[in-house]
DNA sequence: TTAACTTGTTTTAATGTTAAACTATCTATC
DNA sequence: GATAGATAGTTTAACATTAAAACAAGTTAA
């Protein structure tokens, strides 16, 4: 592994740290893909389904801030999700903008049966690091989350 | 930020973690995406440029190692890079399973004024972190990576 | 009231991504 | 030499993803 940057040592460090998260990432996107592909669900339609599971109903264009994805994509993912009878969407009647999107009971269901085994399935491949390095994990990704 | 999760104060950090994780590789693609677009290359079409500058002339399949995306893939990226003429294929002539791809001398141009300031960019992104840290961060991820 | 702006959702076009099926080519074995 | 199996690449179908444009509904200001 490695980059093949003529730098200086601070330089390869740093593209080495780029690297090496950006690998980890993968290699847990790519887990989470095989685990989730059981129940015949993507990255995104769990984190959906996750989403209306613990904060309840909500219109699209707040699951698209929550979920870091933009308002065309969110369509799509419910989309999906619809057509296979898991969420319902409903036009709200005050503001007819807004179209609140809810689990079904199936959808309910599912989330509540695949939720547990996923994030024991993520405790299990975190529990390489010591509770010492998670927080140190957590502190170094905040920052380098948060810049502008 | 955080999970909803109700498990103990170790599950909790565990997750902390993974979402942090995953937060910060979001960011930093994102802000690799944004500074692309300028080139008008993808994240792909990049990582694909940058490993025929720097390794040179290799196979689809090889490529698809590197790069550890699917054959079909690779297939993709290097169309869209060959019709803006930044690649070449060529059919090997003893084995006419292989096809080599190349740079163009357009391609290396570009490789070669977009990649100075993609790797400071990196770098200056990863430079919230000290040395230490960085030490740190690579390790860790390289523990989550090659798990299994 | 109407025109202009804002906000929420959908559509479209382009690219990425995988898995699976397919074609072409090469190799080993009978 | 024919054939079975391996390997390289392409195609296809499905979903993800974005930006930009279109569309729908509500709000605001002249």
């Amino acid at each position: 592994m490695g980059t093949h940057y003529k730098g200086n040592k601070e330089e390869i460090r740093a593209l080495n740290a780029f690297i090496a998260l950006m690998r980890a990432s993968d290699s847990l996107n790519s887990r989470q893909y095989m685990s989730l592909k059981k129940s015949n669900l993507t990255i995104s339609q769990f984190g959906a389904l996750e989403a209306l599971h613990h904060l309840g109903p909500m219109c699209q264009s707040v699951l698209s801030k929550k979920l870091l994805k933009s308002g065309g994509n969110i369509t799509m993912v419910i989309d999906n999700l619809e057509k296979r009878g898991l969420v319902k969407r409903n036009r709200d009647t005050d503001d007819r903008r807004f179209i609140s999107v809810h689990l079904t009971e199936e959808g309910e269901n599912l989330i509540q049966k695949v939720f547990p085994a996923h994030a024991k399935n993520i405790v299990n491949q975190m529990s390489v690091l010591t509770d010492e390095e998670q927080k140190n994990l957590i502190d170094y990704c905040k920052r380098i989350g948060l810049q502008f």
